[in-house]
DNA sequence: AGTGAATTTAGACTTAGTATAAATTTCATC
DNA sequence: GATGAAATTTATACTAAGTCTAAATTCACT
């Protein structure tokens, strides 16, 4: 029996295509342990590695986004559109947000300092209702 | 000849003394290595973990605040208001900014996600002008 | 089937930061 | 001044996230 001969070389193999998956399908916001988890448990084979690379792979296609706050490890986000998030100090939950005219936000920061603005990322911290 | 008498237990003893000294002479927002090897110059014997146990007793009392950006190690300021950060994709530079209207996104976030707000940061990433 | 390019695998390695035990320093009291 | 408790520093071992590398695998193409 041969392998899952599923394609290669389109630059979307079975295991980035598992990783996009999992990201997919999950409700939050996995660090990359715990998509290299759930991945091997389909594919008891899978390298650690093979996971970054995937990630990489397709952060710069733009399927995925990486996420990165405080303490902790990067994030992997299946919603690649700009948002913000909201954090909570207390248990860690974490909320999707967006803020209202980010656009003029960005103009302002161009003008002032004279950078070329690509991104913006706004991060709240906080108490959730539930932690209060 | 006995060693450098200076106060133990006021909780503000030499080591932590020195680290806010190299960070507040620091021009720009150093990681706790950077600190490390600065301060080490002037005193031999210290131990890296001085440094993190300095900067955390620092962060707790208010005079030091810790940044956290995208791939790298913590860096520490001395600049402890409230502001936010635009970085350079390319060459990695950090400039000091501040948004306008932070109450109003805060206030608005507060109502729309129900957390209580304590913090917020907004970073910007872009390209600066030298490197374009 | 054979070749070349990209990818996966397995595992070593790097870096940032934490934990711990022993030695040191200080404060407070005698 | 000597003593003892509490906190800190030192030195070092350890952990966790992520990177690197060499060999094996897979795939596209002829």
């Amino acid at each position: 029996m041969s392998r899952d001969n599923t394609n290669k070389r389109n630059y979307l193999t079975s295991q980035r295509q598992a990783v996009l998956d999992v990201i997919r399908e999950a409700g939050e916001h996995l660090t990359a342990q715990e998509i290299f988890d759930r991945v091997r448990a389909k594919m008891p084979r899978l390298a650690y590695g093979t996971v970054y690379n995937a990630l990489r792979h397709l952060k710069e296609s733009g399927l995925v986004r990486e996420l990165k706050f405080g303490d902790a490890a990067s994030r992997y986000d299946a919603k690649v559109e700009r948002h913000d998030h909201v954090v909570c100090v207390r248990c860690g939950a974490m909320m999707d947000y967006e803020v209202s005219g980010i656009e003029s936000l960005v103009k302002e920061a161009a003008r002032r300092t004279k950078f070329t603005i690509l991104d913006a990322h706004v991060e709240f911290k906080g108490v959730c209702p539930r932690c209060r």
